[in-house]
DNA sequence: TATGAATGAGACTTCATTCAT
DNA sequence: CATGAATGAAGTCTCATTCAT
C-alpha cells in the first residue's frame, strides 16, 4: 500500500464521515488527499470501490475489536466489555470518523450490516443465558439495539452528555 | 393547496424516505408526482424548500401525536403510550414513510431534531419522577435513546422481528 | 390604457434601464408592477411586445422633444437647445432612465436608432451651414457624436463631474 | 495554456462581443470552441471567470498599447498616437471584437473601466498643458469621450462611415 | 380584464470516469 | 505509479409563455 493510496482512504473516510458518501465528490476526496483526482480510480476502480476499500478495513478492525470479547468466558466481563467498546468511541478522532461512517453509511444505503455485529451478538446471547436471564437472545439484542440509539444521539446530537446515561444503563445491568 | 402539490409532497416524502435526500433528483420527484420538473421549484423555491415543507407537515403530525401523551397524568399510562407511539410506525405507509424520513435526514443533515421530541421526553421524566425512579430524566433519555436504537433496526435490518423485543423492553418497565 | 397597463410599463422601464432586457424576467417586471405575470402577455403579446412598447413611447417623447428645436431658425438657437436636452437627462428620474434605456438597448440588441435622431442632425447641419462651417453635415455628426460619448459617461462612470464638460464643449461652440 | 483553453477563450470573445454576455449561453460557446461545455467551467470555474479571464487579457493589452504614448514626451505626439488607437479597432478582427467586448460590457455591467484609461488620460492631459491649453484635464476628458461616442457610432451604426469625421475631429487638434 | 397554476426548453453547473502523457 | 485535461450525462434551477377559471 503506498503512501498515496493510504492518503485517499483516510481522506475518503473522514470526507465520508462529515458530508455522507453521494455528498462527497471524487474530486473533493483527491483535493484533501493531495492528489490527483485519476490516481483514485486506478487505485480502486470506482467510487463505490473506494467505499468498499473503507468499509473491510473497518470490518478487520471490527473483528479483532470483537475477539478480545468473544474469547472472554466469565459472563459479566462479556457484557462490560461490551460497555467499553461503545466508549471507545470518544477515544480517537479516526475511531470515532470510522463508526460514525458505518452508521451513516447504514442510513444511506439501507443495509444493516448485521453480520458484523453477529459474533458479538453471539456472546452476549451466551453471557446472558449463563446468568439466567429469561430471554437470552432478546436480552442480547436488545442491549445491541440501546447502545445502537446511544451511538446515534452521540453522533448527531452536538450537546449530548453520553456519560451519565452509560452508567444509568450499566447500573441495570449490574455494572 | 392545489393537488399538484401535494402529490409532489407525497412522491418527494416516498422518494426522499427510500432513496435520501441527496439521491433523489427533482426529475425522478417531478416523474412520480406527474407533474412538470419546473412546478417544484414554482411551489417550494428550490430542493431544500421541498424538504422544509415535508418536515414542517411532520412535525406538526408529531406535535398532535404527543399531546396526547402530555396531557395524560396517570404516569404508567404516559409510558404505555410511548410505546403506543413506537408500535405505529408499522401501521401506515405513510407514517413509516414519514418517520424513516426524519431518521434519514437526521443523518444526511446531521441535525437532531431535538426540539421536536421535547415535549414527549418532559413528560416521560415527570411519569417517572411520580413512580419513584431515582433518575427521572436520565430514564427518560434512555427510553427514548432505546426506541431509536429499535427504529433503526427497524427500519434498516429486512428481518428484523421487532415485537419480542418491544415486549421484552415493555417488560423492564412493568407494562 | 388601463391603469395595470400603466404599471406594467413604468416597471419594465425601470428594471429593463437598470438591468437591460435579456437580464429582467417577466416575473420580475410583474411582481414590481404588482400585477399577475400572465397580464404582461395579454397586453403586449410577448416580452419583445413589451419592449416595442417603451421604444415606442419613447419615439414619440423623442419627437415632441426635438420639435423645438426643428423648428427653430436661429442657428445659434439651434446649437444651445441641442445642448439644452443633452442636460435634461439629469432632471427626472423618469427621463433618465428612459435615455439610459435607449443606450442600453443599443448595445444590447445592436441597432443603432438613427432614424430618430435624423431630424435633429438635418437641423443642426443647416444651423452649422449658416454660421458658415466648412463641412456642416460632419459638424452635425460630430457633436451629435460626443454627446453620446457624453451621455455614456455619465449613466456609466459613478462619480462623474459632467457639468465642466459641458462647459467645455459649449465654449467650442461659442455658447 | 492548453490549446482548448484557448479556443474557449476565442470563441467566447467573439460571441460575447456579438450577442452580449448574458445572451451567450455557456453551451454556446462550447459548440463554438469544439470543446465540451463541462471544460469551460474546469478552466473557469463559472461564466463570469470566462468573461473575467477575457478581460483581464485585455486589460493586458490595453496596458501594452497606451505604454507607448504615456512614454511619449512630445506633446503633439501623444494627441497624434491618441488618435492612432481610436483608428486600430478596424485593423483586425479580433481587436475590434476585444474593444466592442469592452463597451458591451460596460452596458450590461454597468461598470465603467477607469482605470483602464487613466494612464492614458493623465498623458493627454500633460500633452494640453504643455500644449498650452486653458483647462487642460478637462480637454483630454473631453477629447476621450468624444472617442467613445465615436466608437460607439463605428460599432452599432452599420453604414457609419468614420474617416471623414475623425479627420475632422483631428484637424480641431491642428493634426 | 385579470389571475396564478402549469409547462417545456434551455440555462449554468457538478461529477464520476477515461485517457494520453 | 501518477497527473491533469477532457468528456458526457445528469443535476438544480430559470424563464417565457399558455391556459383554465
Amino acid at each position: 500500500m503506498t503512501e498515496k493510496k493510504e492518503k485517499i482512504l483516510q481522506a475518503a473516510l473522514e470526507l465520508f464521515a462529515q458530508e455522507g458518501f453521494k455528498s462527497t465528490s471524487t474530486s473533493k476526496v483527491a483535493k484533501r488527499a493531495g492528489v490527483s483526482e485519476g490516481l483514485i480510480f486506478r487505485h480502486f476502480e470506482n467510487k463505490e470501490g473506494l467505499l468498499a476499500a473503507i468499509i473491510q478495513e473497518g470490518e478487520e478492525r471490527a473483528k479483532m475489536l470483537f475477539a478480545n470479547i468473544v474469547l472472554e468466558t466469565e459472563p459479566m466481563e462479556v457484557v462490560r466489555k461490551t460497555f467499553e467498546i461503545a466508549q471507545m468511541m470518544r477515544i480517537s478522532k479516526e475511531a470515532a470518523d470510522f463508526w460514525k461512517l458505518q452508521y451513516k453509511i447504514k442510513w444511506e444505503l439501507e443495509q444493516y450490516g448485521e453480520h458484523k455485529m453477529e459474533p458479538l451478538q453471539r456472546a452476549l446471547t451466551d453471557a446472558f443465558a449463563k446468568l439466567g436471564y429469561e430471554s437470552p437472545h432478546l436480552e442480547a439484542q436488545l442491549l445491541l439495539i440501546s447502545l445502537d440509539g446511544l451511538a446515534t444521539r452521540f453522533y448527531l446530537q452536538d450537546d449530548f452528555d453520553i456519560d451519565p446515561v452509560i452508567k444509568l444503563l450499566k447500573s441495570k445491568y449490574g455494572i
